[in-house]
DNA sequence: ACGGGTCCAACC
DNA sequence: TGGTTGGAC
């Protein structure tokens, strides 16, 4: 677990800790026998031996490298070992690391405010626990220092010819006549020193890299981004980083500092800009974000060359594999966290035969989510056919239909986002929410946004903005038929017609006859129940049951997005009254009820169900958001006296210190930048 | 045909 | 504001 920690210009002490080669340090723990030894984790057995993901630094001194193949990996090194991704579903499933990686943050955690940068890598603000340290604890008066602290690389710090470099850096650590924040940064490395012991009791497994901590004093930040090759910056790995070496002759980090931070907003714009000159300068504004969750789940999936899906059986056969992962693990994120997801996304790459571009761009849709497997695949199907259609081009789609070996699919993923926590309080919704949906709870609002384009909406408000792809679908795939049942017979082959000839035959080959601009859409509109779920799950009908007529009416008040719960609490804070705004939630006028937000989910209905319980949890809520609350805090942060700023609570603190922090700015519209020599800098444009 | 994710800024 | 895209790691 390699660290540094830094000061940033704020004076704060920042942990970065970056575990390398976790993959292979999470299946070292899993087989312990292979600890110490040459090992790698790889990913698909089949081409060439698969791809290493991860290489352990036993095998990187023989010469292994990321990005190699198994075959040549044993070609370097005959004796590695080779551990294969865990696979489910067909893919390969990360969840052992993402869960070995929850264990380093919540150890982290304890110590600091902590942002999961990804899956391996975690940001640590450390500053209140080095200042609880300095007082208590002052590095001065510490005789005894761990060897971890010792073995610390101290930026800066020259250990002279001959001299013990442990002494060295003891006398570092010790030195009395060290600034305040040195010594705060020395209280830091002791901090780290010991959250890398726990890791490593936690991983048991052994310490690989050989530079494991790096301490990074103020005063070494200007020599250190002297020689820093830009490429080397984070954030500069990229685009931005090329034109800065090809356009304005930067090699290292330090060339920047010739330039001023007009010039460089003139190039780059406003935001990239200034951040490019603080940088060169050591200055970093942006804080450690206390988020330990991942802001989306996401699933998916590459199908390199020849194996590209070319069916729409064999894509939805695969699509149904992401989205039981995904919702697997949205499942686990509700039960574990407490938070529901609001929003599905479906991307995939795909090219087209006979065209010269031959990997145009599939467009990405999204739609609300709604929870359980079935519904989230249902969703995913839908969106990727209306996809589709717009990949193929809607005139060409009368001619070559999307049945037609023209495409193919080289890659597809899920995710989903906009993910917000329930409400403390609510648990015993989450309990509602905790088990398996049944289906007769649902009711089919098929994707919003993704056909609202193609169908307009009705004068009268428009309750069903299905268009023809979900209602096609509906009625080819009613539910329990749709479903594939026996994935495996796609995935351990990839050949779409996994024993699904019923079904194949059954693919919306009416596509192919449907009229270009989608109009046919509004004719199936015509039949304004024909979404509802049944209340059984038997295939629906054209001719709903009162029954669903009745469950419309009164989950329908969702449909127009405003009774979410989390729409609930937003608009109660954005100080509608809760009774104005109960009034309207359980009214049944559904449009006085419309404003803005998602068509009815589950959970809204759900939600409806549980809605005196928040009612009751409502009044708890806090007033500041409320208008008068606002008030308060609208005057000039610049007359305030920053003395005070400490006897704030905590809370307030920050807020202010946020004010403090450079400020995003919008960017200037790309007219005004053309209209000077400028666009002649702008990132690559070719 | 460098995989599978995740996050962010910019654009519309 | 929110969906969509592109980029970065």
């Amino acid at each position: 677990m390699p660290v540094a920690k830094r000061e940033t210009s704020d004076g704060r002490v920042i942990a970065h800790v970056d575990m390398d080669c976790f993959y292979v340090q999470v299946e070292q723990r899993k087989q312990p026998n292979l600890r110490g030894l040459p090992t790698a984790v790889i990913q698909y057995n089949s081409f060439k031996g698969g791809a290493l993901i991860a290489v352990s630094y036993e095998a990187r001194n023989f010469g292994v490298k990321r990005s190699m193949r198994g075959d040549e990996a044993k070609e370097v090194c005959p004796q590695i070992h080779l551990v294969q991704v865990p696979v489910a579903r067909g893919k390969a499933d990360l969840n052992s690391y993402r869960n070995a990686g929850s264990e380093v943050v919540s150890i982290l955690s304890k110590k600091g405010r902590c942002e999961r940068a990804s899956i391996d890598e975690v940001y640590l603000d450390l500053t209140d626990a080095a200042e609880t340290m300095l007082l208590e604890m002052p590095p001065e008066a510490r005789e005894d220092i761990q060897e971890e602290v010792l073995n610390s690389h101290v930026l800066g710090l020259e250990i002279k010819e001959g001299s013990d470099a442990k002494e060295e850096v003891r006398k570092w650590f010790r030195r009395s006549d060290a600034t305040y924040q040195d010594k705060l940064l020395a209280c830091g490395a002791f901090i780290v020193a010991d959250l890398r012991m726990q890791m490593l009791a936690k991983l048991a497994s052994g310490m690989n890299k050989p530079a494991q901590q790096t301490v990074v004093p103020q005063s070494s930040v200007g020599g250190l981004l002297e020689s820093l090759p830009i490429k080397k910056m984070r954030q500069l790995g990229g685009k931005l980083g090329s034109s800065l070496q090809s356009d304005l002759g930067c090699k290292t980090v330090g060339d920047l500092l010739q330039f001023s931070e007009e010039k460089l907003q003139q190039c780059y714009g406003i935001n990239t800009g200034t951040w490019l000159w603080n940088i060169a300068r050591g200055i970093n504004g942006e804080q450690v974000e206390g988020r330990l969750l991942p802001k989306s789940h996401g699933s998916g999936k590459t199908f390199p060359g020849p194996q590209a899906l070319r069916t729409l059986v064999s894509v939805q056969c695969w699509l149904n594999e992401l989205c039981e992962e995904l919702s697997e693990r949205l499942q686990s994120d509700l039960n574990q966290n407490k938070r529901i997801a609001h929003t599905l996304t479906l991307h995939a790459r795909a090219y087209k035969k006979g065209e010269s571009d031959s990997h145009r761009k599939f467009p990405s849709k999204s739609c609300p989510l709604r929870y359980g497997t079935t519904k989230i695949q249902e969703d995913a199907l839908t969106l990727f056919q209306a996809a589709l259609r717009e990949f193929l081009g809607f005139y060409n789609s009368k001619t070559h239909g999307s049945e037609n070996n023209n495409w193919g699919v080289t890659s597809l993923s899920v995710s989903a986002s906009k993910i917000v926590p329930i409400p403390s309080g609510t648990h015993s919704i989450a309990k509602y929410f905790g088990g398996q949906f049944p289906s007769s709870s649902s009711f089919n609002q098929p994707l919003g946004n993704a056909f609202e384009e193609a169908v307009p909406s009705s004068p009268s408000g428009s309750e069903n903005c299905s268009g023809l792809i979900s209602s096609e679908l509906q009625q080819n795939y009613p539910e329990e038929d749709t479903e594939i049942k026996n994935p495996e017979a796609c995935l351990h082959h990839q050949d779409p017609l996994c024993n699904l000839s019923r079904k194949a035959d059954s693919l919306p080959k009416e596509s192919s006859h449907e009229s270009p601009a989608g109009n046919e859409d509004r004719t199936t509109e015509s039949e304004p129940y024909r979404d509802l779920p049944a209340k059984d799950p038997t295939p629906l009908s054209s001719t709903p049951s009162l029954k669903t007529v009745e469950k419309k009416r009164t989950a329908g008040n969702n449909l127009k997005g405003s009774c979410s719960i989390m729409d609930f609490f937003n608009n109660y804070q954005n100080s509608q009254s809760s009774l104005e705004h109960k009034n309207v939630t359980n009214g049944h006028d559904v449009k006085t009820a419309s404003s803005s937000g998602h068509p009815s989910t589950q959970i809204e209905q759900a939600a409806e169900s549980c809605r005196e319980e928040i009612d009751s949890n409502i009044g708890e809520c806090s007033v500041p958001n409320m208008p008068q609350g606002r008030q308060a805090w609208d005057y000039n942060i610049d007359e305030i006296d920053h003395s005070v700023i400490d006897e704030l609570p905590p809370e307030i603190q920050q807020e202010f210190q946020a004010w403090l922090r450079p400020h995003k700015r919008p960017n200037v519209p790309k007219s005004k930048r053309g209209s000077s020599i400028t666009h002649y800098f702008l990132p690559d444009k070719k």
